[in-house]
DNA sequence: CAGGCGGGTTAGTGGTCGTTAACCTGAGGG
DNA sequence: CCCTCAGGTTAACGACCACTAACCCGCCTG
């Protein structure tokens, strides 16, 4: 449509894959056809087809793609090795961060539309998904010691699912900049693995917790 | 299949809707066929228009009621008024939690099908789930007196998202079982909302909210 | 200038799916 | 005993959609 010099830093490929990522998570996967995405990028339905085998490997691609970056990402921040165990769950979060906000329709995608791939894909997607989160929990361990592991290991889905609500939020004024949002997302995942080690005395209902940042 | 002599206590309708929330949990609306939501309670494709508009009318009777239901029992324990805004605040987390845990499909569809709806059945899911979430921005600003607005809400969202996060957990035994888990979202949700109130001093990526629950 | 080939095009095809049509049956009620 | 009617059934229809076939063209290479 518009560019017809593009200097095309982004190859057709991923510029399939950048729209076929925001229509799925817009839509659903079964929700969009393959005419839309063409139509997205400016050539029409089958055109598609000579870059990709088929609806199917474009999801696989997307799903594979960012479970590879975001485990390769973490293992990168842990072998870095901050100054702390806390120094480097602070990289991890912001580095979970950094991609829960740029890049929405990815993490759209990787929870919702898992189980629309073919068994090898999801196996795949599965494994590098389970070995980013060990990553953490292996961390989240370090820093809080005395907690159980089963319990680390909840934590840690429980704060993805904290991180990666970024894309339900009404677009409005009425919510921080980004910026303010990075660190408030911070914070907020930083309290709740402080919140995971049990006062095991408070059981639930009497505001314990809520009562104990007053105090 | 089983129940022969069903006495009933649930409607044919209201089975129906229980097996497509499963159903659409699973796949995805448009990844499920009518046949297969027949097949489930037994009768075969379109005789579920004996009882139902169309697919659609099913998914948003499901969406609307689930919002009608969260919001409701919001009201409910707002009203009641424990013996402070801690207190409050502690039953409307106990509350999510339970709903979280006990309807994995609703709580799956509530974020994941909304935009497959007719625009009025749409705009009054937004509406609702919108009150729901000034419910609770009003009780964590009791709380948390001195926090923005605009970091309330977005906390709030984000706490959504960490109790919502209970249907991507792996099933077998390396998570703790329902009791459990319930107490401990309740713990991380207490944790998330207190780490709201910024403690400005601390720059992103130092660890300092991590170290300070060892001093 | 030949020719391969990357990257498009349009037309068509087979299959799936939501929905409707037409028909059936068994249980009450007058 | 008939009539109604709730709640099914199967068959068919129309739309949609992923994918394939067949064709095309501009560019680079030799």
């Amino acid at each position: 449509m518009s560019n017809a010099h593009a200097p095309a830093p982004t190859s057709r490929r991923e510029q399939i894959l950048k729209e076929a990522a925001r229509l799925f998570a817009e839509r659903g996967f079964h929700g969009v056809g393959v005419d839309e995405i063409g139509a997205a990028v400016g050539i029409s339905g089958p055109g598609l087809y000579r870059h990709f085998a088929g609806k199917d490997a474009m999801l696989a691609e997307l799903l594979v793609g960012i479970s590879e970056r975001l485990l390769a990402g973490g293992r990168m921040r842990v072998e870095e090795g901050g100054e702390s165990p806390a120094a480097v769950l602070d990289a991890l979060i912001d580095g979970h961060i950094d991609f829960a906000l740029d890049d929405r329709p990815l993490i759209t995608l990787h929870d919702r539309e898992l189980d629309r791939l073919r068994e090898a894909d999801r196996k795949r997607v599965r494994q590098l998904q389970r070995q980013y989160v060990e990553l953490w929990v292996e961390v989240v361990r370090q820093v809080h010691a005395e907690s159980a592991e089963s319990e680390v290991r909840a934590a840690v889905h429980a704060v993805f699912g904290l991180l990666n609500s970024t894309p339900h939020l009404g677009r409005p004024g009425s919510l921080p900049g980004r910026p303010e949002m990075a660190r408030l997302l911070h914070r907020l995942a930083l309290g709740a693995f402080g919140a995971v080690d049990a006062e095991a005395a408070a059981g639930a209902g009497d505001g314990a917790v809520a009562a104990r940042r007053a105090g």
